[in-house]
RNA sequence: GCGCGCUUAGCUCAGUUGGUAGAGCAAUUCGUUUACACCGAAAAGGUCGGGGGUUCAAAUCCCUCAGCGCGCACCA
């Protein structure tokens, strides 16, 4: 017997061994498969994109799971015969990487303005490479089944060339525009961002009912006084009786010693039931305002800058930030007896996700991507009759159906209706970030003239100084890192993907927008399915993430501990889709114990099947199998069946659990054990019951090998008859 | 305000189409002449959040209440 199976089964010690065995035997990817007759040409594909980690640090032990839950879904493919691809990649994460070596910069007491544009984005390179580096090393530590020689990063040169390309076209099929309105702007980074990246935070807040001076009519009630010395009107709604004599009037007003000329308006979106009814109407700071300004045909003054500070002339209040200059308003307005009240309110304020810093709804000129304007389909793939090719749709209505109509069939289904939430809440998507790390727009100016172009048109030509939102170019993952635009090979087939596993959180942010481009560019769907997990919880119930250091766990701490089997194993078992889990230390444990113990039953079928086969259905066709070791067989069967069912229909929580139990308290319980006296009679019994141990080993690691395949793999080796790679081995099927 | 999820053994959680409950860890008892103490055997532990309904039968389906968590919207 071999000597390495006499020693307990050590994970560090074969882990990387076996990885590299299995990258140097090519069969990561599906073409080496089929050159070297592992996989026929005309197999059904099986395709799938990591989704690609930021750059912005490592891996942690939520992409664990993901990457447990991947490999298992490609180890499986690849045995039923596919031509299996799961393409890897890294992604800018333009905002949060930027931010980082900001902060790193400012450590150094440096910022990077002092660099410049070249040299701050060469800091932001040497960086990005890396946690490129450290990134990879984790995947390949996971046991990530990877074909690395299509490794691709949202910010490479053919992902550009993809940018370059979808922008272009959206530019002229007047998809992309740019314009002037209300945006979220975050003041500490310095740029806009999306509706999607802001967050909301229930907080205390007074509001306040006052009069603009003393001769004014009616009064207001705001919980943001200073934006006061933008109001252009009040309005009320048409339903309401107090202020219809005021209707059409304008009044000019001194409002702490700022003239103001203030119309009432009547307008439907005012509530009655709000404050006094009446509601000042700030056109540049406000959303709402902004859109019954255009209504009512209103001026818009802007009085607070991209710092959130007041920009009103006015010695009290220029250049103060936003929070003084509503003391000090909130001041005066009492001592002119104006404040008629101060009401305490549970309200909201929106904070940027990536800062933290409050979101001062700001008028600027941006770009954005239209989802009501009509278009053309390109492709012919899309599902419903109002979806042939040439026919005019919308991207919500197209972003809407594919789903609603499950050609995009969400698992666990219950995000089927969040998502579709979420897009009857959609607006435009602002694409344009005033950062510098990212996909540069590719518009240029000279003067009133604008231009798309990859380079300079020329010499007086400027380009726009902004980038895009990182989800501009990871919308495009499916098929950039497929080749698009070029019409590739691999675009013909391994598009549409088969399936995208991802996290519940990323939902709006990247599956949506991933489903809007390719369903534009390519006139098909990106994915038929999309499978969410959940969140990963340490053993208190907190989301373990990088941001929170006292829960962020280092999974490669964890695999040199117990093994990467062990924790696969552990983030799997009794975890279903969307669910979260709480990853404890002792789960992993279990699960290493499990690893050592069929580390042992290995070592105690090679001593016990001396000579025997091993082969695969050497077992069946046997004339002394007895009925007590057929029946064994049958129940094998039975699990054959029901795990297979299982992986199917993704439930590989369940799969995990029972090939666990059968393992354990089937095989080694009781098959082994009653195997014992058998072996000691010896005779027909004995062979038979020797045939049958070798026999079910081998079935089992087939089975074991999507969850855990390193220990599989190894022992795989140390069979006889196993000239092959366990990794391309058939998946079991039921006889 | 709208929507979603969760509530099962001390802890963390499974329970796939309804057939009166399972795992890991912890705790109890016993066992070591070698596959494995990272082990084996045995026993213990639950009115499946409360209430109501459908059914021959409900942890599972329906209604309702409560607690916890999450998403979205509003936010003058």
């Amino acid at each position: 017997m071999n000597e390495e199976l006499k020693k307990p089964f050590n994970p560090i010690e074969h882990e990387n061994l076996i990885y590299k065995k299995w990258e140097e035997s090519g069969f990561f990817n599906p073409d080496v498969c089929v050159a070297k007759g592992v996989t026929k040409a005309e197999a059904d594909y099986f395709s799938i994109v990591l989704p690609p980690p930021n750059v912005t640090g490592t891996l942690h032990t939520g992409h664990a799971l993901m990457l447990a839950i991947q490999d298992i879904m490609v180890r499986y493919n690849r045995m039923l015969k596919k031509r299996t691809l799961w393409i890897p990649g890294t992604d800018h994460a333009a905002i949060s990487t930027e931010s980082v070596v900001v902060k790193q910069l400012s450590k150094e007491n440096k910022n990077k303005h002092e660099l410049g544009r070249e040299e701050f984005l060469n800091k932001v390179k040497d960086f990005t490479q890396k946690s490129h580096d450290t990134i990879v090393v984790q995947l390949k530590k996971m046991g990530a089944s990877l074909d690395w020689s299509r490794e691709a990063f949202t910010l490479d040169e053919k992902r550009e060339e993809a940018v370059y390309t979808t922008f272009e076209k959206m530019y002229n099929d007047g998809l992309i525009y740019r314009g002037y309105r209300i945006v979220n702007w975050d003041p500490k980074g310095q740029t806009t961002v999306s509706d999607d990246e802001v967050e909301h935070q229930p907080k205390k807040a007074k509001l306040y009912y006052f009069k603009y001076d003393k001769d004014f009519p009616i009064t207001i009630a705001t919980t943001r006084p200073e934006t006061k010395l933008g109001d252009t009107a009040v309005a009320v709604n048409p339903d309401d009786s107090r202020y219809k004599k005021y209707i059409g009037k304008t009044i000019e007003v001194n409002f702490v010693g700022v003239p103001l000329s203030i119309k009432i308006i009547e307008d439907k979106e005012v509530d009655p039931e709000f404050g006094t009814g009446a509601l000042g109407v700030t056109p540049s700071h406000s959303q709402i305002d902004w859109q019954m300004a255009d209504r009512h045909k209103l001026e818009k003054i802007q009085i607070i800058n991209e710092y959130a500070k007041v920009m009103v002339d006015h010695p009290d209040y220029k250049d103060k930030k936003v929070e003084e200059v509503r003391k000090i308003i909130v001041d005066k307005l009492r001592e002119q007896n104006l404040l008629e009240k101060e009401e305490e309110i549970d309200h909201n304020i929106s904070v940027s996700q990536r800062t933290g810093a409050v979101i001062e709804p700001l008028p600027k000129l941006q770009w954005f991507i239209d989802v009501n304007r009509p278009f053309k389909i390109k492709g012919d793939n899309i599902k419903g009759q109002a979806f042939s090719k040439g026919s005019t749709t919308t991207l919500k209505i197209l972003m809407s159906e594919v789903v609603s109509n499950n050609q995009i069939k969400i698992i666990p289904e219950r995000f089927k209706k969040v998502y579709a939430e979420w897009l009857t809440n959609l607006h435009d998507w602002c694409i344009s970030r005033q950062i510098w790390y990212g996909h540069r727009i590719p518009v240029w100016y000279r003067g009133e003239e604008a231009k798309i172009s990859k380079k300079s048109p020329g010499e007086d030509w400027e380009q726009d100084p902004d980038t895009l939102d990182t989800w501009f170019s990871s919308g495009l993952w499916t098929f950039s890192t497929l080749g698009w635009p070029e019409n590739t090979d691999d675009l013909k087939n391994y598009h549409p993907t088969s399936i995208l596993e991802t996290g519940h959180d990323i939902l709006f942010f990247w599956v949506a927008r991933m489903i809007l481009m390719s369903v534009y560019i390519l006139g098909e769907i990106p994915f038929k399915e999309v499978y969410l997990h959940g969140m990963i919880l340490d053993k208190n119930g907190k989301k373990m993430s990088k941001s929170n250091p006292e829960t962020a766990v280092d999974p490669l701490l964890t695999i040199e501990k117990y093994g990467a089997d062990a924790l696969r194993m552990a983030m799997i078992v009794g975890v279903g889709p969307g669910s979260n889990n709480s990853l404890s230390e002792d789960k992993i444990k279990a699960y290493k114990h499990f690893a050592n113990k069929i580390w042992n039953i290995a070592r105690f079928v090679l001593e016990n099947c001396q000579g025997q086969s091993f082969e695969v259905g050497a077992v069946q066709g046997l004339s002394l199998a007895t009925p007590e070791n057929n029946a064994h067989l049958e129940k094998f069967d039975g699990l054959i069946k029901e795990v297979t069912d299982d992986m199917e229909n993704y439930r590989f929580y369940l799969a995990a659990e029972k090939l666990y139990h059968y393992t354990w308290h089937t095989f080694a319980d009781i098959i082994i054990e009653e195997s014992k006296t058998k072996i000691k009679e010896g005779g027909e019994k004995a062979e038979s019951t020797k045939n049958m141990l070798g026999f079910l080993l081998k079935e089992q690691l087939k089975l074991l090998h999507p969850f855990m395949p390193f220990i599989t793999e190894k022992i795989w080796s140390l069979l006889p008859n196993t000239e092959n790679l366990l990794m391309i081995e058939s998946w079991p099927s039921r006889k």
